[in-house]
DNA sequence: AGCTGTGAACATATTCACAGCC
DNA sequence: GGCTGTGAATATGTTCACAGCT
């Protein structure tokens, strides 16, 4: 499947989801316009899926979404631990979207000893040695890391080194990791630099 | 300028400043590495900026930074507002990255009565008329979506009469805005999506 | 009539490969 | 020798336009 297909599936299903159970069916148009893109591009990448539509109808939203969240391998819930426990990191401990998304939260980690015990939507701060043992337990592949700058190529390593095989990264930090892991990177300044860039050129 | 080179800029700014004053010059090769990107990359993008490197030797750093900096119009700071103090918008209240990327936050805004008045970072929380005024006042152009889902709509179309250009959204909604408004969607379910589909794929 | 699925056309982006300069 | 800048080649992504099904 195409890079840029697997970019969008997420937001057809957000799409879907977000349109509730008065529609038992959506053509690809609609969803074209609620999602912003052209409506042969929906088409095409809802091929990949080996979806079937019908013809003079439309797709059958409640499949599609099963289709999307198979495709996406979201069957089975994967579970993710979330190093970092500062602003951000108890922002995302309080998602409530993990659950619905396909995901579940099994731990909080931070290395400030200080931390460690605190609560945090029905957690508990643990260590960052008890990291290590429940990525091994569980199986963990996924980890979210919002710790400072500073710590995250050293947490990075440590969780490679633990068996994480995606890491979703919050810190404004570029990792150098195995090409056996996965990274995204998420990072406000550039978002905001991005936006910048446009908007000055708006006026030029 | 090509929006995938854009959207590498703040990438290369980032690798730069990240490399510390060690380097005066670097060589797209090096700023490859660092970067993650193909070299010949990197230079077809510095070349939109009319950058000069030298042959045989590479760009200067800190003038490079500077062309990277023009080029995304970080020249001045941006005032920037923040709707939505939950624990989000805390989170981004206390970064510390903003005034050294070129953004300054000139306010908090919060819906809930019980919070305006609150401190963050330095910032009481306001009331959504002061962002209104403030807006205008100011001149603000960009502006930071953290309220949850179901006020974003609401809210962005107030900060679009009120004159707002940009909008970062970190609410998990899809906004309907003119096209006179850019926007940047940062959704972590999305992002936890894309990554759970190559999880997926690795072992199918 | 209304929609999907898709080949063909087009547009954008990346990489190669090398001439040209320091 | 080592690097940049860039045309040409390739790869990827998007859109058009329409045949084909219901």
């Amino acid at each position: 499947m195409p890079k840029a297909t697997v970019e969008r599936l997420p937001l057809y299903l957000q799409c879907l989801q977000a349109m509730g159970d008065s529609e038992t069916t959506v053509s690809s148009d609609v969803l074209a316009n609620i999602a912003g893109v052209n409506s042969a591009n929906v088409r095409k990448d809802l091929s990949y899926l080996g979806s079937h539509g019908v013809r003079g109808v439309g797709y059958d939203r409640l499949e599609l979404c099963v289709q999307l969240r198979r495709a996406l391998g979201l069957t089975d819930k994967w579970p993710v631990v979330i190093i970092g426990v500062g602003n951000l990191g108890s922002a995302l401990a309080n998602y409530q979207g993990f659950d619905p998304s396909g995901f579940n939260v099994i731990g909080l980690y931070d290395a400030d000893p200080s931390k460690i015990g605190d609560p945090v939507d029905g957690h508990r701060i643990k260590s960052m040695e008890e990291l290590e043992l429940d990525i091994k337990e569980h199986d963990v592949q996924m980890a979210i890391l919002t710790t400072p700058a500073g710590a995250a190529q050293e947490v990075a390593d440590m969780l490679v080194g633990a068996g994480i095989l995606s890491i979703l990264n919050f810190a404004p930090a570029l990792l150098k990791l195995p090409d056996t892991v996965k990274c995204r990177q998420v990072d406000l300044a550039t978002e905001l630099q991005i936006l910048s860039y446009y908007q000055a050129t708006r006026t030029a």
